[in-house]
DNA sequence: TGAATCCGTGACAGTTTTGTCACTGCTATA
DNA sequence: TATAGCAGTGACAAAACTGTCACGGATTCA
């Protein structure tokens, strides 16, 4: 759960921001309405992602923007700039300092969104090594969920460890006495239906893409990313 | 699970060393009797770690290992050299050739266990990103297991959940709309005694190094490493 | 085609997990 | 020291999870 800080003067663009990033996705929001206030929370609660007004009292964005980034620690926390349209040399001087994005204003919400995510997951690739990704399946092994395509698809932990087990060696037949290792633990005992009745509640809230896994017959069950 | 191929033309060392790493992991064995079986299961079943006998009939060790070495499907597969005490020869011979380690025979089984252990997790770090280690803590992302000084401890989802998040950042206090929203997702609910009691449930099974995790009055939980 | 295996499936009961609650104990502050 | 707020704890019932089994369907091979 990503936190974002909003540094902006104007109550209303600031509400306007959160209520967008709100609905979609859960992230966590902090506001600032000045420099100061933004760069103390950025050091205390240092944020994943800074949307940060150019237009402030006070202090400047740009200001802010060169303070953020001479702070080890705050520099690489990604910064989207908001620019009053037209304001060219604004937008020179925030890509030349290196600005990861901006935005003209007025700004349409859902772009705005897009930018959020995009530079979210580009600056934590991978969740921190917790997300494993293969066509259109993504396990997430903090949560323990599944995603499928914009679907969140609850995983008891059973069904976790059996679908990473398939989905971390893709197109590898496994042998049920592999699977039965791995995800129970046992040294032998084949001759048990349990395996199979795991796969058949893995495939049922798979939908559709139950098919990826596939039954290798007298040997085992192999993931395929579609 | 690693897979551990051993390639010895003596029936009983085969056997000792079999018994030997199967009493205390969990490992899969293949066995190979000369150099074209070695060759053909490293190809077809790709172990983790060979264990080879350089005094092999037909094709002697040296060979088998070059060949090993010479195909892209086999040459990072670390190998254990097993030779006759004083053959120094072979000895240099088997370093030179970038041999991962080597054991004169007759050897100490203790002692053999400890080098499979210690390449295996040089060529495998982090168990493929699946392993988070703090202190003494090592949870295990894919078995959803604790790994606690040597001891193994299962945890429920929620207390893995709720462990990976204190654990993922150390030193750090997390407040209980956090730890709320990160294991439970809920997004308000701050009034919950549900948080405390797996906290509890967790420390119970942490035994002595429960006290890692730390409370912090008035905010939250914060997990510092030992 | 027929026999033999192997896999898919639905039902079910035992077990584990989970959240809640009431109560107790602790800590900070005045 | 008194008080208020917060955290720890044990018990409990509801819910979820899990493994097993019997049966039926599918596949392989002779």
């Amino acid at each position: 759960m990503p936190t974002i800080l909003i540094v902006d003067d104007e109550d209303d663009i600031r509400e306007l921001i959160a209520v967008n990033l709100m609905r979609e996705e859960n992230y966590k929001l902090l506001e600032a309405k000045d420099g100061l206030e933004a760069l103390d929370l950025s050091k205390n609660k240092k944020p994943d992602l800074i949307i940060l007004d150019l237009m402030l009292p006070e202090m400047d964005g740009v200001k802010v923007y060169k303070k953020l980034r001479d702070d080890v620690r705050t520099e690489s926390i990604p910064v989207i700039m908001l620019t009053a349209r037209g304001r060219l040399e604004e937008k020179i001087a925030g890509l030349e300092m290196g600005a990861d994005d901006y935005m003209p204003k007025p700004f349409s919400p859902k772009e705005l969104m897009l930018r959020v995510r995009n530079l979210l997951r580009r600056s934590n690739p991978n969740h921190g090594g917790n997300l494993i990704e293969s066509g259109p399946f993504s396990l997430d092994k903090s949560a323990l969920k599944l995603h499928l395509e914009g679907e969140e698809i609850e995983l008891t932990a059973t069904e976790f460890k059996l679908l990473l087990s398939l989905i971390e060696s893709p197109g590898i037949t496994q042998e049920r006495g592999d699977l039965l290792r791995k995800v129970w633990g046992y040294s032998d005992m084949i001759q048990t239906r349990t395996l199979d009745t795991h796969i058949k509640r893995l495939r049922e809230k798979l939908g559709g893409f139950g098919e990826a896994i596939e039954t290798v017959r007298g040997v085992g069950y192999r993931f395929s990313e579609a």
